[in-house]
DNA sequence: CGTTCCCTTGATAAGGTTCAACCACGGTGG
DNA sequence: CCACCGTGGTTGAACCTTATCAAGGGAACG
């Protein structure tokens, strides 16, 4: 067994760690202010908050509603790499693109603050905000990572206990108390994400449904058995949590 | 038809791009710079060059042999996320992580640039670099995806063509012609890193070998028949190529 | 009151895993 | 020099999960 790098070549990390997390959190601060600055906006389901194939250097903060980023095959199929819910960033993965390769859509009505191509710009001209940036991206990139690990080991019943524990932990995080939350998706919009066929998630929701651990009727989700569902989405499986 | 907000809003985007085209070409210019000057290692096949639940604020370039990055699950399965290239930066996603959640080893003897912890934060606190920085970090980010994308859409078959492509194409970059390259890595590995069992890579890979379109033996790859390989790769199918 | 989404269900087939065994090759030690 | 061992590769058979094809059903909206 060999040494890590770090211990054979002696290297040691000082305060530099409290250094940069004071970074993070001034950078935080600032993008918060600026966003609480920002003009908000109202769009309505179906609208199109960033296009593909066109710069969008602005970033969103979605305030109220679901939002979804769809990415479009050549075969005409879609897969839904992102889920974005109320407290959400968007746009940091096309931030510094020339050319997205995938569009953002709001699946219900929903209200936004836009920071717009100056004032991101701007925040990465500042070391602390640039360093938060960095961060936000780095979290993305990690949920990316996620996404794939799931879709490479779990079954179709693991996928979406994980996504409604994850969807719910959400949702929660923002005030709502409860097991029950709307979730605007369409259960076409539920395979693309989870990388199934819409009928075998059909069968899987009736499977959750009888087993009364979890509903989905008419965009609402209720969860009547969280623990089950829990177990089901492999919580204790991965590295991360 | 909803119209998109940009169109609807009336933003428009003036020479913010080519501003930040500059940013960028100048920041790779630094980094470039920074690891011209940063002292050079070699690690045995094996060594861990970065370590899960340990910060490491530094950066490597990897310079000569082949690294992977592993995730282990609780179960003891392994996931790998990523291959590394000669040429390839290692650490971005663990830069600004106070407790990265996998590792990188060597799959043989590597020699690898490093740039310590005050270097990359002398880089964060440059607005070029700091954002050449976050591009290199929305690349990632966007490899990410486009792995979860194929294990979502390919079968077996597809995931491991394209392997193999994306493989040749990023050793051919580098200067390697013809189409023979050597990847040090088990049927065990490759099976982590598509998302199937060894048996069933096996058998996919007798597969491409009969049909005269690529072998794998003893860690050297032949491509026979590129076209054939690209095409079942689907390099069609996806919205970025 | 018809049209249009979206959801639901059955039958069948394809792709992949699991289990279990065997093979090949490169050490290592007697 | 050869027997032994461990790692990694190979193959078969049974089974399981999911896709595909096809058809119907129900609710919302003009």
């Amino acid at each position: 067994m060999f040494e890590t790098i770090e211990a054979a070549w002696g290297f040691d990390f000082p305060q530099y760690r409290t250094v940069l997390h004071d970074q993070l959190v001034q950078g935080e601060r600032e993008l918060n202010q600026m966003f609480r600055a920002a003009p908000s906006r109202i769009a309505p389901a179906g609208a199109v908050l960033a296009v593909a194939e066109r710069p969008s250097q602005s970033l969103y903060a979605l305030h109220r509603g679901w939002a979804c980023r769809i990415r479009e095959w050549r075969d005409g199929r879609q897969v839904i790499p992102q889920i974005y819910a109320p407290g959400d960033y968007i746009g940091l993965e096309a931030m510094l693109l020339a050319r997205p390769i995938d569009e953002v859509v709001a699946v219900e009505t929903v209200t936004v603050k836009v920071l717009d191509a100056d004032a991101v710009s701007g925040m990465l001209s500042r070391p602390s905000s640039a360093t938060y940036l960095a961060s936000l991206l780095t979290e993305a990139q990690r949920r990316a990572e996620r996404r794939a690990d799931r879709l490479s080991r779990f079954e179709a019943l693991e996928r979406l206990a994980e996504m409604l524990v994850d969807l719910h932990e959400r949702v929660a995080r923002r005030g709502t108390t409860g097991h029950r939350f709307s979730l605007p998706l369409t259960q076409q919009r539920i395979a693309d994400h989870l990388g199934l066929t819409i009928v075998h998630v059909n069968r899987t929701l009736r499977l959750l449904r009888e087993e009364r651990i979890a509903t989905i009727d008419r965009r609402v989700v209720d969860i009547h058995d969280m623990a089950a569902l829990r177990t089901l989405a492999r919580r204790d499986m991965n590295a991360w949590d």
